[in-house]
RNA sequence: GGGCCCGUAGCCUAGUCCGGAUUAAGGCACCGGCCUUCGGAGCCGGAGACCGUGGGUUCAAGUCCCACCGGGCCCGCCA
């Protein structure tokens, strides 16, 4: 007999049985038994805690209730339970029977293989995983990078749950910052790109942002020294200074792009209105606009593509946003819209109320909001009728969820607002269910030290050169380690190690919780981390290379080392533990267990030997626990994306 | 002003959703051991925390509730 999820079967059979004898020895008392990991071996394997709450109820001592039930409850019939045991001030605690537990779960193990621990969903259904998005403008940075990981992670355990995933990348290659590059990329004379093309594109990005905000700022303030308050301007003076210590900077590393766009854009008397009329052009479809807002989003997708596939992150898609503006989808959503009652022109500017929408429907609640607070309202389109991000957004959904039934969004923290009127907006046009299936997970950023990221002013590390200084560093160790591996054998080995404990650090950490990037912090090679995983994993697969047999005389009774049953243990809980994280969204959950088992692993490798182990019979059932370990090891790095590696 | 997120040893994190066991679990850095027979990217030991503060609920609070403090973010005709 095998079982998908052996600590589960164990977990069922205890609690059956307990709340069998409650309902014998207290009719009257209703209670949920819900048994936990007891703290401590001693206690069992898992423990209940329901004797404090019927003791309340029913005025005995909680200890006395345990006895009783313990009196009670006939485990003989119970195959993996040993024991039943009242402890402490009132616990139940239940011990498996350990020899049948071992048996049940390393064979299982065995059994399953590459598939133990992905327990399917009975209901397998579609979802579309949307994440990166990086705008196409400028590369891929390290403040963005939780994203892509983060998403893939998710992505690939949703799919060994057995729902059909499709992983869509949204390319945002209509709002203002699109039409800014495109002014200066034109400015410059489309010219070919230096290295690699997202790069390249991203100076030029930074460097007309800078140029036009510049010109831009000079003019509020001197139209503000007249008209506004004192605050207002030197507030305005500041962001203008910032704004030109980024110009010495730039013009310092890129002199000749600088100083080319700098000559250019001053031949324009208004940059601004160049910028609003490319936006305008762009969402018309003008033909030559249009060639040339693709051709430099071609360029820096390009740029993605290379550097997500020296991740091993791919896509089933990938959506221009462009598209749902000509095809006049987004026309159509505004049109619709506008028959609701909650849009309205302010001026020439269209507004949708969402706060509105979240009374008249009752939503506040089930959104996740507090009545009382009044929900901003979200401009739609623009006085010169050109469309905004989220207006744009609203098509886009409902676009996806004609293809899903379930649509999670991984974007930054910063977004929750906008996230939460596109919903608004969803349930203004109808689309209620649209709304409450669509999930923004949300991450925050990455930042550096003192400051956080900004591609508007340059200030960001690429993800490209982390993980080439990830696999530098990586590449160091592993000639220091191994210095007699081939060349070939290095670099291939350095790749992996390298990506995997940056992949590792960055989804290690509660997506809620900010990271602060440092080299040590996104590159470590020790405990706690993919490398630690990986080279445990290739531990247990030299052993067995090394046994070379197959261990058909494996005794589980002979397994009686404490160190070997937290391992059973463990491996027995990973498929609740991949349950838990899969329909939580909680990555991290895999790897703080991948971890865990490689360093139970280790010191069950320090302090017993395998091969040497006497008689054969345990030898043999060690040798089946290193292969269990070893799958489920690589079951869980599969997860996140980290290749498990024979040898290192 | 309103809203969201975070606060656990010198530093980084787990545990908080769903409250349970007189030792709050790991890592980095630090100190002392182990070239151990299957790989030292390792193992063993030591030291280091009144879980931001103050109340409350409970037989039981790092975990739930309230208030406050500190840090980050959002409230745009940017995305």
């Amino acid at each position: 007999m095998v079982s998908v999820n052996p600590f589960a079967e164990f977990r069922d059979a205890c609690e059956t049985a307990l709340q069998d004898v409650l309902s014998r020895l207290f009719p009257n008392v209703f209670i949920s038994v819900r048994l936990d990991l007891p703290p401590n071996p001693e206690f069992g394997e898992l423990a209940s805690s329901v004797c404090f709450e019927i003791g309340k109820q029913t005025g005995k001592k909680p200890l006395v209730v345990a006895k009783k039930i313990v009196e009670a409850l006939d485990v003989s019939k119970i195959p993996l339970v040993q024991d039943v045991t009242a402890a402490g001030g009132g616990y139940v605690n239940f011990h498996a029977n350990l020899a049948e537990f071992s048996r049940l779960t390393i064979e299982s193990i065995r059994a399953s293989g590459k598939k133990y621990g992905y327990v399917k969903v009975d209901k397998p259904i579609k979802i579309i995983v949307e994440h990166t998005s990086v705008n196409p403008i400028h590369p891929i940075h390290i403040g963005q990078a939780r994203n892509p990981m983060l998403g893939d992670a998710i992505a690939r355990t949703l799919k060994a749950r057995g729902h059909k995933v499709f992983r869509h990348y949204y390319i945002d290659d209509v709002g203002r910052q699109s039409a800014v590059i495109a002014y200066g990329y034109e400015k410059l004379g489309k010219p070919k790109p230096e290295g690699k093309p997202d790069h390249f594109i991203g100076v030029i990005y930074t460097i007309t942002s800078c140029l036009t905000e510049i010109h831009r700022l000079k003019k509020v303030i001197k139209n503000a020294r007249e008209h506004s308050a004192a605050e207002e301007v030197s507030r305005l003076q500041r962001e203008l200074n910032d704004w030109m210590s980024v110009a010495v900077d730039l013009e310092a590393k890129y002199a000749q792009l600088f100083d080319k766009l700098a000559e250019e854009i001053s031949k324009d008397e208004d940059p601004e209105s160049k910028i609003a009329h490319l936006i305008r052009e762009y969402e018309a479809g003008e033909e030559n606009v249009k060639s040339l807002i693709r051709e430099i989003s071609q360029l820096c997708i390009g740029g993605f593509k290379e550097t997500l596939g020296n991740a091993g992150i791919s896509f089933d898609s990938w959506d221009w946003e462009s598209s749902f503006v000509w095809n006049s989808d987004v026309k159509k959503v505004l049109s619709k819209l506008k028959t609701t009652p909650y849009v309205m022109h302010v001026g020439q500017v269209l507004e949708f109320d969402a706060d509105k929408v979240a009374r008249d429907l009752d939503l506040k609640q089930a959104f996740g909001v507090k009545e009382d607070y009044e929900i901003p309202s979200l401009t739609l389109a623009r006085a010169d009728g050109t469309t905004l991000y989220t207006t744009r957004d609203i098509p886009y959904t409902i676009w996806k969820f004609q293809k899903a039934e379930r649509v999670i969004n991984v974007i930054g923290m910063e977004q929750p607002l906008a996230q939460l009127q596109l919903k608004l907006a969803l349930c203004a046009l109808g689309h209620i269910d649209y709304a409450k299936n669509l999930t923004h997970f949300a991450y925050n950023l990455v930042r550096l030290p003192g400051f956080r990221m900004e591609s508007r002013k340059g200030r960001y590390i690429t993800l490209d050169k982390v993980m080439d200084e990830a696999v530098r560093r990586a590449y160091e160790e592993v000639s220091k380690r191994s210095p007699r591996l081939s060349e070939e054998e290095k670099r291939k080995i350095s790749n992996f190690v390298g990506i995997g404990a940056l992949k590792y650090a960055l989804v290690e950490v509660d997506p809620n919780k900010p990271v602060v990037f440092t080299w040590d912090r996104v590159l470590d090679f020790e405990k706690n981390s993919a490398p630690y995983i990986q080279y445990s994993h290739a531990r247990a697969g030299s052993i067995m290379r090394k046994a070379a047999r197959e261990p058909k005389s494996a005794d589980y009774v002979l397994l009686k080392e404490r160190l070997e049953h937290d391992i059973i243990l463990m491996l027995a809980r990973f498929p609740e533990v991949f349950i838990e994280a899969a329909d939580n969204l909680k990555p991290n959950l895999i790897a703080d267990f991948a971890n865990a088992l490689a360093d139970k692993f280790n010191t069950f490798y320090n302090a017993h030997s395998v091969l040497k182990a006497k008689p054969p019979q345990l030898s043999d059932a060690r040798l089946a626990l290193v292969e269990a370990t070893k799958i489920v090891l690589s079951n869980a790095l599969n997860l996140l994306g980290i290749k498990a590696p024979e040898r290192m």
